[in-house]
DNA sequence: CGAAATCATGAAATCGTTTTCATATTGAGA
DNA sequence: TCTCAATATGAAAACGATTTCATGATTTCG
């Protein structure tokens, strides 16, 4: 493997002055610049990313944290923050905490042994005050996931909002018998403020509901079967069901039309999210507008990273997309 | 950032000393690991990763190139891969070539200029000859793609068996006029052998195709349901259709239910990956041990970089395994 | 008891760059 | 012609670890 010293020597020139050929640095003349590049091909260097890093304490490479690479609304989020980090000359390692505090927390390390410039989170485990100090190491970035104190940049969408204009719709539509799936509405901020924006346009509408209809711990479309199944057994069952999730829509409206159940007549359903599996079953949905989450996202970090100013915060509101299909 | 100096400082130590510490060699007295222990503690040191890098020559990363993390199939090899990889203290770097050729070639440069300690390659764009010389600075294993020349550790199965096992299934269940789906069946070795491997069943049995029930080019839910559209209006429909993968599959149940066709009865399809979509649907479908696969794979790429002997042809072949649901 | 092996530690070299500092040359303006 | 700035280059320091080499101290064993 030739160095940068094998290059100078073959040029006949300094070390330096390779080293600024390779960064074009102004002040070197054609020729030697010649001389140089014709070294470094006729040896196939490649200057040493490892030694490069350590001089420069620099990655440019950036930690993105997912609970999961599988669930497709993070897949679609890492491809679109990938390529635009690729644009920008950066690298992305891939971390998933698989929900787990712990394997958050030892993600965490990266930062702190400077393997990497910057942090994206796009979901959270621990308390904030448990990453708050890695802030100290470099830039993080919040993408989808909110709390009201971090100083960082965050890009967000307004779930009470989603909850709300799901509901709004399905109200609109004349429904007044609605029910209600979450997944764990507890521990998640992002479930929490769906249910609000849900009550919410509920309260407004003058609405009841029953406790039956709501139904929590759905993530799966193996879930939405199940919750079919529940439902159908009910006296008073409901006129339609928000979701905070495609999958378990389409579990549900798969079950309802394989009992027989037309869908909306008979059920109407609404799912979150718009995944590829939306429009195969012609779910209404909420949709997030992933592409440009992510690359706000990729762009607030890679100016965090530049301007090596104390981190502030910054909020990106964006705004959610009804797509109305044929399940409501 | 405290550095290892510091460390020595505070302890009273050597450089040296502590550095034996972190890594654990044998000979430092306990007392002395007990104080370096203390030290780091107090400064909350961290070693630097770069350097260690730089002096070592290896990153414990390792870059997996996919064509797009947004494929379920890429994505679930990603996410077991990434969960092997973290077990064993090594990063995963997320390459998308887009199927690019130039994408791919600009990623090569990684293992080149020492970021990354090997490759691992689960689609390719490029010839091998152009890939091969890289084998130089570092250790490739191929995932699920072949070359019968490459001196590489290949994680494979075989889609010419992949194709006749679907097939034959169709041909059992009694159907005789079986038509095919395919994705870009010139360019990629995988759609070529599943095609060898349907027309080899049909072989067998003695059965013949009509050209109108081949179909290229299709990829996605929405092709699955244009291919439909096409085949209503055969005078001579197919029975059974053979999919390349489970998303045309299911465009193709969900358009022929709609259109008041009975799934098998009017129509069979068979899909392939078994990915969530195809339980949503019922569908038939030829599975791929993707988590095996990617361990495996993962496997051979932490050997092959710990044993830093020449690169060695290796040829792991896994099973299919055909699911059986409602659809056929 | 003396030689050899093992244990314990530190000084200095090393990994391969970039950056700082010093110095020489050239060109422009007074 | 002299000064000052701009241009061009190289020597050496720096980045922060690990590894080699050297040197004592201690133990083992014949």
């Amino acid at each position: 493997m030739a160095t940068i010293q094998d290059v100078a020597k073959l040029a006949g020139l300094s070390r330096t002055t390779v080293s600024r050929v390779i960064n074009n640095h102004p002040y070197v003349t054609e020729e030697k610049k010649r001389l140089v590049s014709k070294a470094m091909q006729e040896l196939n260097y490649v200057p040493n990313s490892s030694a490069r890093r350590l001089r420069r304490q620099q990655t440019e490479t950036i930690a993105v944290y997912v609970p999961r690479i599988t669930n497709p609304f993070f897949s679609h989020l890492v491809e679109v923050m990938e390529k635009e980090a690729a644009k920008k000359g950066y690298q992305l390692i891939l971390c998933q905490t698989r929900y787990k505090k712990q394997q958050e927390r030892n993600f965490l390390e990266l930062l702190k042994t400077k393997q990497v410039d910057g942090l994206i989170l796009t979901s959270i485990e621990n308390d904030w005050s448990e990453i708050e100090p890695y802030l100290a190491y470099g830039p993080i970035v919040m993408c989808n996931e909110y709390n009201d104190t971090a100083q960082v940049p965050i890009v967000f969408l307004d779930q009470i909002k989603g909850g709300y204009i799901g509901t709004k719709h399905l109200i609109e539509k004349g429904y007044t018998k609605l029910g209600f799936c979450t997944g764990n509405h507890k521990s998640s901020r992002l479930a929490h403020d769906r249910h609000m924006g849900f009550l919410k346009a509920l309260n407004e509408a003058g609405l009841q509901m029953k406790d039956e209809w709501f139904f929590s711990s759905t993530h799966s479309i193996q879930d939405g079967k199940s919750t079919f199944e529940i439902i159908k057994e009910l006296s008073d069952p409901p006129e339609a069901i928000f979701t905070g999730s495609d999958e378990v829509a389409a579990g549900l409206v798969k079950a309802a039309t394989d009992e027989g159940w037309k869908v909306p007549e008979d059920l109407a359903v609404i799912g979150f999210d718009n995944q590829p599996l939306a429009e195969l079953m012609e779910l209404t949905t909420v949709e997030q507008p992933i592409e440009t989450i992510a690359s706000q996202t990729m762009e607030l970090m890679i100016e965090s990273i530049k301007s090596k100013r104390k981190s502030v915060r910054k909020e990106v509101l964006l705004p959610f997309n009804m797509i109305q299909r044929s399940s409501t």
